[in-house]
DNA sequence: GAGATAAGTCATCGACCGATGACTTGGCTT
DNA sequence: AAGCCAAGTCATCGGTCGATGACTTATCTC
């Protein structure tokens, strides 16, 4: 008997609102980051979790307030590698490019968000997690340099636009290559950059 | 009398159908541009002209007609920079990145079509601009390495990366920098991505 | 088991969307 | 000036959206 009631404690448990809480987060974050923020509907979102969209507005108020929280607790799958700076800029593009983000549509939520771009508050939203997030984590790298925060910009601007040709735009190339393939190009160009030697990522064992 | 009339028959000429229609698909492109596909109404695009919205659709047959015919007359403005390909660099990221886009909500036309991305058919128009337009001409400057293709798109991601990061994303030191700021990287970067020497594009004297 | 409280639903509103068809108005020919 | 035809408008439909408030139902306590 504790067992099933273990069972439904965990994996049913109806009418929790902190777990109905966190389901409508997460499928919130799914959809806008596919979406945009337009195209997700409080509907949508509501149908995905499996309860009315009445229930959404009466948790978070407004699509909006549903919006920022959401993003607000997506820091987690945006989550930075960690180890010596060298070796940042390669998994950085391993994570920005060639992770497996199925559950985003298959894109970088960060290009994902992109999309929503267009609304004032969200271009705040995704360039504070730009600027904080990769950035920040990236600024080491050029240290020494005069314009060491435009260095960071110009290098991330290019892992970014790496990601949209190939997710976004669907170039030839770039889409159809493989880490391997691109990481002499990445040791090239930030060697360039930051003025320092910028290791090549290791085409890992883990990459079949 | 005749001055009356001459200027009523160039300036205001109401009830001329292929004026109407070219104005029609003029601001249907800036709405487009500006807001994305879903972003811009239909509705919209005929209050800027001044007609109802029920004109458009007899024009046009339907909104997707309407977004088709904009787009395709668009290829005007993406008139690509003339000259030696050393310079090209230069010259597309001046295009790309300080022109003023004004008429297109001051954001380049391609990183404002990249906003209705999410729409299949916008993918491949989007995808066939880059390609055949702006990557066939930087082609050229990649020859005689052995990935020529693959460097070229990856020049091409770092220019556009640089205007997503300026225009949509507002990073700070990219939105403030100017193109002499950039220049020096862009002639380090380049060389680096294609083995070959790249001129900083000329800090120009129209530039004040 | 009765009742209270909170979780969740239903019905609905007003606004906007794309789209259609009947209507009006302006300009040209005769 | 009469009258036709095309340019442009109006009224409206069906649908979806965000949002609100009244309602129902499950769970917990006593």
């Amino acid at each position: 008997m504790s067992t099933i009631d273990d069972l439904e404690a965990t994996v049913a448990h109806k009418r929790d609102r902190e777990a109905t809480r966190a389901r409508l987060l997460e499928c919130a974050r799914l959809r806008f980051a596919r979406d945009g923020y337009d195209g997700a509907s409080v509907r949508d979102v509501a149908s995905d979790v499996g309860v009315d969209a009445a229930l959404v507005f009466r948790y978070f108020g407004s699509k909006s307030n549903l919006f920022a929280e959401a993003m607000a607790g997506s820091s987690e799958p945006l989550v930075l590698p960690s180890g010596p700076v060298e070796e940042l800029p390669g998994k950085l593009l391993q994570q920005l490019v060639f992770e497996d983000w199925a559950e985003y549509a298959g894109e970088h939520p960060l290009i994902a968000m992109l999309r929503s771009a267009g609304h004032e508050d969200m271009r705040d939203r995704v360039r504070q997690q730009v600027c904080d997030g990769y950035l920040g984590a990236l600024e080491e790298l050029a240290e020494g340099n005069d314009d060491a925060a435009l260095r960071t910009e110009l290098f991330g601007a290019w892992l970014l636009g790496i990601g949209i040709l190939r997710t976004a735009v669907g170039t030839p190339e770039l889409t159809k290559a493989g880490l391997d393939d691109l990481a002499p190009h990445l040791a090239a160009v930030a060697t360039a950059l930051f003025g320092r030697p910028v290791p090549a990522p290791a085409g890992d064992d883990s990459a079949g």
